[in-house]
Order: C-alpha cells, then structure tokens, then sequence
DNA sequence: AGACTAACCTGAAAGC
DNA sequence: TGCTTTCAGGTTAGTC
C-alpha cells in the first residue's frame, strides 16, 4: 500500500508528465465515493488547465494548477497513477501473511474498469490515467485558496519531523504506540508497514503505550523512520511496490523489510519466529526478542 | 479529547 | 473443480 515513500516516488516519476501541460479533457467513471468532487464538476474545471506543479504532503499528492485551484490526489490502498507507455512504480498490497501477491506484474498499469480518472492533455502527448480497484482513493478540486480539512488536520511529514515533537504528542497518548504512529494528525505519510519496520529497528514493541516512551526512544523511532523511508526512495519505493524486473527477479523489497509480511520467519537479527499481532484492526508484525 | 469500531471496496488466497 | 469465506488496509464518521 502506498505510503510515503511510494507516494513520494509517485510524484517524482508523475511530475515530469503532469507539469507544464494543459489538460484538454477528462474522462471519468461514474461518480462514486471515490469522487470528493463530482466528476461532472471535474470536468469543467479541469479542461484548459494547466498542471504547475505536483506536491505531497504526507500521502497526498497535490497537482496545482493554473488558475490556483489545486488536485487533491490520495491512493488509498491500491491506487495508481501511470501514463500511457510510460513504465512507472506499481503500488499493490502485500498478503499481510508473509508474502507478496505472486501475480503482482501481471496486472495494472492498462487503463479498465477501474481507471476512474484519465487526463488527456492538448499536446496529444501521453495521458496520465489514475486506477484503484478498491475505490480507497479519492480526488477532490480545491478551488484557489480553499481550505481543505484533511490536509489541515495532518500533523508534520514523517520525513520532517524530529524526535521532540514525536515525543510531545506520545506523552498524552495511552494508545500503543503503532497507532500513535498511525495517526496522520501526528505524523503524516506513515503506514503499517514502515510503522511496523521503523519499531523493528528501533527495538520498540509495537503494544507498547505511546506515553511510556522516553525522549530518547522518540528519537530513536523517528530516526528509524526516516531511515526506513530514505532508504526506500532510494531503492525505488521497493519495499512496498511489488516491482518485479521482467526476468522475474524481485525488487529491493525483501532485503530491506525485516518483520512486516514475515509472520513465522526467524528474524534477520536472532532467528526468533517473528511475531503478529492486531492492533487497531491491523496486523503488527515484530521480533519478540529484539524488540522489548 | 482520546480510544475504539464499523464502513467503504474488491481481488487474492484460503477453506471446504 | 468451484463456490464461499476471509483478509488486507487508509481514512472517516460515529459512539462512548
């Protein structure tokens, strides 16, 4: 599932195909709760504009466009943004139960059913197409200058945040802290499964309550997090994509996730069965004896 | 306010 | 083989 890295991926590979071009009109499917704005409003305001720029903010991706209005973007669990002929990052759920859909190259990136909003753009150049087959995305238009609550609830990008202000908001928090590190309004862009590798690293029980943790573990949360995430930049958002090169051989997912998906497997560290867990309505995976 | 839960959706995988 | 059930998860809305 995209989560910050990936959705920061997304923007690095879309930006060049968004910006600078004038959307000439759009397609949509039918309207559904997929839709913040209505696609018949969609597609008035959007013929003509042109994209400026593409921003994120935690996980949401923010196209801005001409006339000010700004494109709210979210991918949900299974949402991709790809243009025609155009390879990009594929973002697909894991099983959660230690292993990657096996099919995962097999589909996607083919405008279908799914594929709610396509842009075309007046250059004739390729159209930039967003697909979700669960419908957890959304788009929404923010006219200029409009507010938009979702995004002023977020709390700071996961990536810019330090370890003292991870702190100050764990000190109220009797929740564990995976939820705490769930919760967008704390940090913006975490998702399960760097939730679940930044604990990892940084030898904390994801049921451990948010208040109990020092100064000291916050920093040390956050620096893993970070860590995890840059590092998968870098890698091309492999730990979450289910990139597969054409030969078959995989991404650098599964050199780099340590305890998400790997239920049963010896840790990388002691060999100790890795441990699942739900918590909050979502699976916990850690190492029972590296994280105390 | 924070904690907890259900709901949204669909495909893959597991179970029978 | 094929049908049924379970499960995954980001976010929001609603309840306590």
């Amino acid at each position: 599932m995209p989560e910050l890295p990936e959705v920061e991926i997304t923007r690095q590979k879309l930006a060049p195909l968004l910006c600078g071009r004038t959307i000439a009109r759009i397609e949509t499917t039918a309207d559904s709760y997929f839709f913040l704005t209505p696609p018949a409003q969609l597609k008035r305001a959007l013929s003509g504009r042109r994209v400026e720029a593409l921003n994120r903010r935690g996980k949401y991706l923010l196209a801005e466009l001409d006339d000010g209005a700004r494109l709210l973007l979210h991918l949900g669990m299974t949402g991709q943004l790809f243009a025609d002929g155009v390879s990009s990052v594929r973002l697909l759920t894991g099983t959660g139960k230690g292993s990657l859909a096996p099919d995962a190259q097999a589909k996607g990136f083919t405008p279908d059913a799914h594929t709610h909003l396509r842009l075309h753009f007046d250059d004739g150049g390729p159209a930039v197409y967003f697909r979700d087959a669960r419908k957890f995305g959304k788009v929404e238009l923010l006219a200029a200058g409009a507010r938009c609550a979702r995004l002023e609830r977020l709390g700071p990008d996961a990536l810019e945040t330090r370890g003292a202000e991870l702190h100050a908001a764990a000190k109220k928090r009797k929740a564990p802290i995976k939820s705490v590190l769930l919760d967008q309004a704390v940090l913006a862009g975490v998702g399960n499964i760097y939730a679940d590798e930044a604990l990892f690293r940084a030898g904390i029980r994801p049921r451990t309550a948010a208040r109990r943790l020092s100064q000291l573990q916050c920093e040390r949360l956050v620096e893993a997090l970070q860590a995890v995430m840059l590092r998968s930049i870098e890698t091309g958002g492999s730990s979450i994509s289910d990139y597969v090169q054409p030969d078959g051989q995989d991404g650098g997912y599964q050199d780099e996730r340590r305890v998400y998906a790997r239920e049963g497997l010896p840790c990388l560290q002691c060999e100790t069965p890795i441990r699942r867990i739900v918590i909050g309505q979502r699976s916990s995976c850690y190492c029972p004896h590296c994280q105390r």
